[in-house]
RNA sequence: CGCGGGAUGGAGCAGCUUGGUAGCUCGUCGGGCUCAUAACCCGAAGGUCGGAGGUUCAAAUCCUCCUCCCGCAACCA
């Protein structure tokens, strides 16, 4: 287990309002977290959002107002969405503020200081329509623009560059040395080629972005986004006292503040694979430049593609987060993003199968058996724990004190899923064990030790269940609450208490009387 | 030869790192049960694992080549 966890989604861009990606995204942060923090260690979630940038300034100018106003509104929206979505962060981070600010001034001047920040001309391709630079690749042939079909034009502009080349050679060692340190495993080779192909240095100002961080000294031009940005990650965990007071941006003291920091460098970064350049190369060079403690590792899941195509405004077909969460519940969209799709790779969304997932395991599996144990406890036990001694021993028992360490096994993986899915195949296990007992006939029975069997196969499914909650707390922490709340006379309400137990076979206390939650989760028609 | 990912029964996927006669969910068909949210349980039909070669006693799993799909390609959030 982490001594403490530190954990940080991407700081969304908010030039438009969050969108499923980000959801999900959040949503497995959410859920590593909670885990760990269930678990009882020193748990820190970030999440925020990247303000700065020419497209924001265009967004805001389009929609007829300040930058700032509009910066606001969506990240109103982000923090909206985030507490419908049970989301538990204890930091967020916001790109335009004050504080931020001087953290990039002070780190921009150290990383200047080491000689890793020059100034030089930047050559590209220009279109003046979109007061942009256009990569090659883009252009239509004859080098026209892609939006306004006029030529673009070869411009020079000063910029200040980060020497981003001079650490090829470390980053490469330093991925040699931390094989773990990307994840999935297979998003190695990508980083590997990149590098291998040569890093160039790159420009880290713009001077046609005025919705920015002003480079110290030059006034002229802006930090480029990507390098404010990702000090969002570093920002909210400093003191005002600390970046405010006088000199703060002199010598080391930015270094010696981090130093100091109790959750830094992150345990984990969690980002989507688009954005995993300017985390494994970008950020850890401009790391190892500053020479801060770097993270420990990196995690790049894959993109989601509704009905087998990629999901954009152009083609209509986004999925509103919101929309989901209204129609079938939050429990249920995070439990279809975090269990139907293999953690790390690519999933594709379909309502049909979302609906029919959502059916078959939370109403059919788990929402059931729940139903048919708490029924057959109402009416042969007056409701009570089955005053008995569980043995220990049995199949049920030996795989229910041996989930939690599947769990565990699988969530340090980062293969939410199989997580999951190892707590079905125990669900699924007292399913069936309930059918081959058969306890609603054996309480027929004229024989004592009929109804004594009956009553400890309740016994051992309540006790399993109980178990069951606590594990799928992360996950679905809502209908985890539910199923806890059956036991509530028996158990610790905090779930980092009734965790405690969840190793431990016979916790439930005889006689006590349970609650009915009534139906777990709906079928959806 | 730019880089990466994928191609497995009707649909969606797991398995491939550590080779040994293919598994899950949904759907279909037949049966059982009746405690339960038309639920749950059993059984059946249905795939020679994109194609071709190779390594091996043995390959979905390793190697080579090919085809198709998706993403990325450094100032793009």
């Amino acid at each position: 287990m982490p001594e403490k966890f530190f954990l940080t989604t991407p700081l969304y861009y908010v030039n438009a309002e969050p969108h499923i990606g980000s959801a999900y995204t959040t949503i497995a942060a959410d859920a590593i977290c909670r885990y760990w923090q269930m678990a009882g260690v020193k748990t820190l979630m970030l999440t925020g959002v990247d303000e700065h940038g020419g497209k924001i300034e265009n967004t805001a100018e389009a929609r007829g107002i300040k930058p700032q106003e509009h910066c606001d509104e969506i990240t109103e929206k982000f923090k909206e969405l985030w507490a419908c979505l049970n989301i538990d962060f204890q930091k967020f981070s916001r790109t335009s503020g004050e504080k931020h600010n001087k953290v990039v001034e002070a780190f921009f001047k150290r990383v200047h200081t080491k000689g890793d920040i020059y100034e030089a001309n930047y050559e590209g391709l220009y279109c003046l329509a979109c007061e942009d630079f256009k990569n090659e690749r883009e252009l239509l042939p004859g080098q026209l623009c892609p939006t306004h079909h006029t030529k673009v034009q070869n411009y020079s502009e000063k910029n200040y560059f980060f020497a981003l080349s001079k650490y090829s050679d470390k980053l490469k060692k330093f991925f040699k040395d931390n094989p773990d340190f990307i994840q999935p495993r297979f998003r190695q080779n990508e980083v590997n080629s990149w590098i291998d192909e040569g890093l160039k240095d790159f420009p880290i100002s713009r001077s046609s972005v005025k919705w920015g961080i002003p480079v110290p000294g030059d006034e002229n031009q802006t930090i480029y986004v990507w390098f404010d940005a990702l000090l969002g990650y570093l920002s909210p965990l400093l003191e005002e006292e600390v970046v405010f007071s006088k000199d703060f941006d002199q010598e080391d003291n930015l270094a010696k503040e981090v130093a100091k920091l109790e959750f830094w460098p992150a345990d984990l970064h969690l980002i989507g694979k688009d954005i995993l350049r300017f985390h494994a190369v970008y950020w850890i060079a401009m790391l190892m430049s500053a020479e801060f403690p770097l993270p420990k590792q990196l995690f790049g899941h894959g993109f989601l593609t509704k009905d087998g195509e990629k999901m954009g405004k152009t083609r209509g077909n986004i999925i509103v987060p919101h929309e989901l969460i209204d129609k079938y519940g939050v429990d249920a969209v995070r439990f279809y993003f975090l269990f139907s799709i293999p953690f790390g790779q690519d999933g594709d969304f379909t309502e049909k199968s979302f609906i029919e997932t959502l059916n078959a395991y939370l109403a059919n599996r788990l929402g059931n058996l729940f139903s048919r144990v708490l029924k057959l406890v109402q009416t042969n036990c007056e409701g009570k724990v089955p005053d008995l001694k569980l043995d220990s021993s049995s199949p049920i028992a030996t795989a229910a004190v041996q989930l939690a360490d599947k769990v565990e096994k699988h969530l340090k993986n980062y293969e939410l899923h199989l997580a999951l899915t190892a707590i079905f195949d125990f669900v699924d296990q007292m399913n069936l064990n309930m059918t081959e007992l058969k306890p609603w006939n054996l309480v027929k029975s004229e024989k004592p030790e009929d109804l004594h069997t009956a009553k400890l196969c309740l016994l051992e499914t309540l006790e399993g269940l109980r178990i069951v909650a606590n594990l799928i707390y992360p996950f679905i922490p809502a209908m985890a609450e539910k199923m806890l709340s059956v036991f509530a006379e028996t158990l610790d309400k905090n779930p980092q208490n009734a965790y405690k137990t969840v190793r431990k076979w016979a916790q439930l206390k005889s006689e006590t009387l349970l609650n009915d939650p009534g139906i777990l989760f709906n079928r959806i028609k």
